[in-house]
RNA sequence: GAGCCGGUAGCUCAGCAGGUAGAGCAGCGGACUUUUAAUCCGCGGGUCGAGGGUUCGAGUCCCUCUCGGCUCACCA
């Protein structure tokens, strides 16, 4: 098998284009020529001398980059050559570059990546073109590109294969760049406004600030178990004990749960607090942001996702959860005040709780009947006290927390309350949450001592966000899928 | 975890009712000094996702497994 494949590279292969282009290396290499040249310190943009050739005819240029199509017509031969910017086309011809060189340009294959330098000049059929005078290879390619026209179309390969899905299919490339903009926007938003970007902990010796299993790790000097973060909520309010005023951070999490559409094991948050601020001030600087960026990266504050049209001009509409509810069940809002009132409802619907306890039945109706409605920015306000266990009450309903989650296209792309500062109340937080793991829910928070002690000595009233990096950006790339915006979504290993 | 769909040449895809596996592009050889998915002539290339079964004979039918997609469940 090895013998069939090429010396130099040491590649296995039985793809005969795999053999032929490793027996050019070895023959390059015979020849003095080096297969895999550099650098490259000065070059022009293929797409630039494009635009620019009314002013830069005739001058000498240089360009680099990957060779996507060759045309060979006896003594004279075309290749497209690309670089970032785009592509321009090479016209290399025998009475130019010499026998010899005209040669080593005919053993180039597709994929290959070059180096050309030459003259600036339009062909006969109006191509601006380099004219090429001598020309270095750079690396060859030693596996052929996907098809030019057919692309790369099977899911698996794209994700799995995202370079050559990001070489091949335009639209992938596109989707990346304004991710890395979303992320820029966001970052200029925040610093305008005076938030300080940090950097908290990855690792936690306890996996708190969001209802999830955690990832578990080991560290072999200090001999404990470490917990990849799922949140991280609690150091960043740690801050604001220390006295920042308002912080944010961008970063990874990472939750041991399935893999769908939305979900990915390790996925992109923002979080956003600001000391004196409350939820209200959070839901203007989320619709704020979330405006702005879509500005910044598109250009308009009105999108199309899937098909539908969504506009993100602030003020976004507020309503209560139990307003939600009751206006697509077209009942009165006094109705979901009692469990009495809920049992109604679900017997209306035909569904069957599967929760107990009235907090976590409202959830329940809310995500079932309304979710799939919110297709207009909304913030749903009020959620109740047992599933909101880091927010702060409603003063005048304590069943309920001064807490919201903004609805976009059906999706939730972020989560803010009013943080509880009162070291009291989140300690009996903290208990409930344990008394729910003893009953089986693995994923209830774990009592955070430490954390408890940061807020004895005193945290500022604030105001929390967080938002799904991932959901923005989908939302912003019209991606209906989150692998779609992440480069390396999770995939099992290949067999 | 369940259901449905898919995995055939490097890529994109055909393959009927079970009868020795096909196309386009890419590749290899040749012709060609201005092409634009160049053209023309010739040629090679397959563990049909893996394993088992039925059959004289399986890409095709059956079973198991595997990878991926979608939906549901799970996921505040």
């Amino acid at each position: 098998m090895t013998e069939r494949g090429a010396r130099a590279t040491g590649i296995e292969s039985e793809l005969d284009q795999v053999r032929v282009r490793c027996r050019k290396v070895d023959e390059y290499r015979a020849a003095g020529i080096e297969p895999y040249d550099g650098p490259v310190y000065s070059r022009d943009e293929a797409a630039r001398l494009v635009a620019e050739f009314d002013t830069r005819e005739g001058s000498a240029v240089r360009v680099a980059g990957r060779i996507r199509a060759l045309r060979f017509h006896g003594k004279v031969a075309f290749a497209d050559l690309w670089d970032e910017s785009g592509r321009i086309q090479l016209l290399v011809g025998v009475d130019r570059v010499g026998e010899q060189a005209y040669h080593w340009w005919q053993t180039l294959d597709l994929g290959d990546i070059v180096m050309a330098q030459g003259k600036l000049v339009k062909t006969r059929r109006g191509e601006v073109s380099v004219e090429v005078e001598n020309f270095r290879l750079l690396a060859k390619a030693l596996r052929p590109l996907p098809d030019k026209w057919a692309g790369l179309r099977e899911v698996e390969l794209r994700y799995r294969y995202r370079y050559l899905d990001l070489l091949v299919n335009p639209d992938v490339r596109r989707t990346f760049v304004v991710r890395s903009q979303i992320l820029q926007a966001i970052r200029d938003f925040l610093t305008a406004r005076g938030y300080l970007e940090v950097e908290t902990p990855i690792l936690h010796p306890l996996a708190g600030g969001a209802n999830a299993r955690p990832f578990v790790t080991y560290h072999n000097a200090l001999g404990m178990p470490l917990f990849l973060r799922v949140a991280p909520e609690l150091y960043l309010k740690r801050l604001l004990v220390g006295g920042f005023e308002k912080v944010f951070e961008i970063g990874k999490n990472f939750r041991n749960e399935g893999i769908d559409t939305r979900h990915n094991p390790e996925f992109t948050s923002l979080e956003v607090y600001e000391a004196y601020g409350d939820a209200a001030s959070m839901m203007r600087l989320t619709e704020e942001m979330v405006a702005f960026v879509a500005r910044r990266t598109l250009g308009t504050e009105v999108i199309s996702f899937q098909g539908q049209e969504i506009r993100l001009t602030p003020p976004w509409e507020r309503m209560t959860m139990r307003q939600a509810v009751a206006r697509v069940a077209g009942v009165p809002v006094e109705q979901l005040n009692t469990d009495e009132g809920l049992d109604e409802l679900f017997g209306a619907h035909g569904l069957k709780s599967e929760k107990q306890g009235y907090g976590h039945r409202l959830v329940e109706l809310f995500e079932t009947l309304v979710e799939p409605h919110l297709v207009q920015p909304v913030f749903i306000t009020e959620y109740p006290v047992e599933v909101s266990p880091l927010a702060k009450r409603m003063r005048d309903d304590p069943r309920f927390t001064d807490r919201f989650e903004p609805y976009v296209a059906g999706q939730e792309i972020g989560n803010g309350f009013s943080e509880l500062n009162d070291p009291v109340d989140q300690r009996q937080r903290f208990e409930a949450q344990e008394e729910a793991r003893r009953k089986g829910d693995e994923e209830a928070h774990r009592m955070d001592e430490d954390f408890i002690r940061a807020l004895e000595y005193g945290m500022p009233p604030a105001g929390g966000l967080g938002i799904g990096i991932d959901r923005l950006v989908m939302l912003l790339t019209d991606s209906p899928s989150i692998r779609d915006v992440l480069l390396f979504p999770q995939l099992r290993p290949e067999t």
